[in-house]
DNA sequence: TTTACTGCAAAGGGTTTGCAACATG
DNA sequence: CATGTTGCAAACCCTTTGCAGTAAA
């Protein structure tokens, strides 16, 4: 078993943003409007992206803004950044706010990065690696991530 | 279960410089006495290392010229190239030259990488995610890999 | 009206590369 | 002796930051 991500919800979105604004709050930060455009925008992508590609889909707010936005979302927890098999960091909106656990297809070809989820089984075996890190390493785990790094549909034909 | 990896013995190391000096020929490329000595010095280290770290650790090669000769080993499948936690690369020879099949402990606080093997029960299951990608996905798996990220006990105390 | 945020441009830091000298097969 | 390799320094590219102006609570 392996599906895509599911959409969110007219519903789920509301959610989300309050959510959002009550880590911002919290944190003594401000839900500004293009904070809640990154969010939003982070929202309906169904894969992680880089800085260059959000400046290509949306160009109303600079590089710089970007950057430093995606930094307090992460910060408080709303996003999460990957480095992929190159080196630029591709952002997704986290686990804790989409309530949606998943693991990565890296492309080593074109670098892009896509969503996946894996069987019960599969998460299983996962916890129980992250119980021997514990015990046998004194190896605290936050997330464990599986990542299969290959070449993509797109790039292979 | 979940060790460490293995000590390489000297017969061990002699047929690594073999393999080695062979992959370099079928490239028309040399083993220079540089690159001899960084895949001994890759060999002797428990654990990935990025660019800066071996250069404390051995002064004798200009980082250009470590960099160089990283790119030109990873190139020959003798060496992998990991990007971690923050955003430098940490290198480590390649699983086809060691026979040493392992996935990675990150910790997020220090970068350091750490190598852990982990029981036959996970790998089935990460076999079964990379057959899962294939047949649903059309993703080509070169490598699957599994990290946990984390603290490690050095920085946990 | 205080504090956070934005936008521009410049600086940072890891990595790569041009070029001339060198070394290896 | 032809071709790959080295070493230095400069260039590169993604990312971060200083600062002056702006907007939000």
């Amino acid at each position: 078993m392996l599906t895509s991500p599911a959409l969110r919800s007219a519903a789920m979105t509301r959610s989300l943003h309050d959510d959002v604004a009550g880590r911002l709050e919290a944190a003594g930060q401000r839900y500004t409007s293009s904070r809640r455009q990154l969010v939003a925008q982070l929202g309906d992508l169904e894969r992680p992206h880089a800085i260059a590609e959000l400046l290509e889909l949306d160009g109303s707010q600079p590089q710089s803004s970007l950057y430093r936005n995606m930094a307090v979302l992460e910060e408080v927890g709303v996003v999460r950044r990957l480095q992929g098999a190159d080196d630029v960091a591709r952002f997704e909106l986290a686990e804790d706010v989409t309530g949606h656990h998943h693991h990565h297809l890296v492309c080593t070809s074109c670098g892009t990065i896509d969503d996946v989820e894996v069987s019960p089984a599969v998460e299983d075996a996962l916890h129980e690696a992250v119980s021997s890190a514990r015990r046998e390493r004194g190896f605290r785990t936050d997330v464990h991530r599986m990542e299969l790094l290959g070449t993509c549909a797109r790039c292979h034909d």
